[in-house]
DNA sequence: ATAAAATTTGAGCGGTGGCTCAAATAACTG
DNA sequence: CAGTTATTTGAGCCACCGCTCAAATTTTAT
């Protein structure tokens, strides 16, 4: 029936509106010096009302990072699925994470910080499910490379091992955004990180 | 007197095995989820006696990221200064730096996770006492980079954004490393990383 | 050997923050 | 409206941890 149904929607409105408070107050602070008072009041809920929507602390900030992800990589699917010829299917990966970045600048915070520590995390959950979000990311980068790869004038790499450098070309970049003007777009820059790395790992000639 | 000299080194070397200890915990668990409890225990000291050492677990996580990063800085310029003709100066960072995280492996941890959250940290002081760091850091490769450019068939590219693409493309890889066999040295995979970098710079042809 | 000075020790204090749960409030139902 | 169910609330519990300081221990001086 058409009740069950707005309840629904409204649950999963206040869950959305959660998760983007949390995201501000995570990006701001980083995972330990948040606190779940904090949330709740960003969010304009009572602290008991987030346990309502997720387990514990860890639960809402890897759901967060699961959902948002997702939601990234969907959209470069699309982006890319578009692009054709040698190269091209890099260049639009490149643009299209960069202007996503540009809409969400406080989950790119958290995704950037979080990739380059995963690794090493403490707690097993949390490692196990960070790490399949992070390992969907460079598959697809890795896939991305391959494609395109093949079709032009570049070296034959190892695609896993160029994504690495790639994702790592794009995050370091990004990282000095924070700092620089609000308006400056990281769009503005994919031309530039594209170059390099097009220029390193085509063909010696 | 002699005396004085005595207490002097026996001061710096205990002092040096709190920081080598509180390395290996920051290292596997990251700063906030490490006790001063437990750095006590690792360095078989108590609690109280890391207090005559350090102002705190703050100052003495700084104190640690500042020392060990002299010490790189220090080992980069050695062996960059030797290093001539064009390119050369960068092939040189690259192996010198890899060389150094394959003897540093706690440090380099510590070392890539805050370089890439430290932008937007809270405490004030932290985030001066890091930023110095960093800057340094960013300002040595930049100036090597610059030295090396105008040398031979390069574009010619901002020395300081290049510089972070360079860095980017080093951590992010490393990052990577913890999964990898213990075996595996970082220094093996200068030529790939160098490889893709200098090309990726040099001037169309 | 003994007193004085320097260093180490670890139990305990105080503040913090994740999480709970009984009570209050709101939303449905007939 | 009354009764029932669902949701929200926030004060308080409790475990944790950075830091202190009086007492114990070691070192130096005489």
């Amino acid at each position: 029936m058409a009740k069950l149904a707005r309840k629904e929607r409204e649950y999963r409105t206040r869950r959305a509106e959660i998760i983007t408070a949390a995201e501000r107050v995570f990006s701001a602070k980083g995972f330990d010096k948040t606190t779940m008072e904090e949330i709740a009041r960003e969010a304009e809920f009572a602290e008991g009302t987030l346990y309502n929507f997720f387990k514990g602390k860890i639960d809402l900030y890897l759901s967060l990072i699961e959902e948002k992800s997702e939601e990234l990589l969907g959209y470069l699917h699309k982006q890319v699925s578009k692009a054709v010829g040698a190269g091209e299917k890099i260049r639009c990966l490149i643009k299209a994470q960069m202007g996503f970045f540009d809409k969400n600048r406080n989950f790119f915070k958290i995704f950037v910080r979080e990739r380059n520590s995963f690794e090493w995390m403490a707690q097993k959950d949390r490692t196990k499910r960070l790490s399949k979000v992070y390992q969907t990311y460079i598959d697809f980068v890795a896939r991305t490379i391959k494609d395109d790869l093949k079709r032009g004038e570049f070296r034959n790499l190892n695609p896993r091992e160029t994504a690495y450098a790639l994702a790592g070309l794009l995050n370091s970049f990004v990282c000095r955004w924070p700092k620089s003007s609000k308006k400056e777009r990281l769009f503005d820059q994919a031309p530039f990180l594209t170059e390099i790395f097009l220029k390193g790992v085509q063909k010696s000639r």
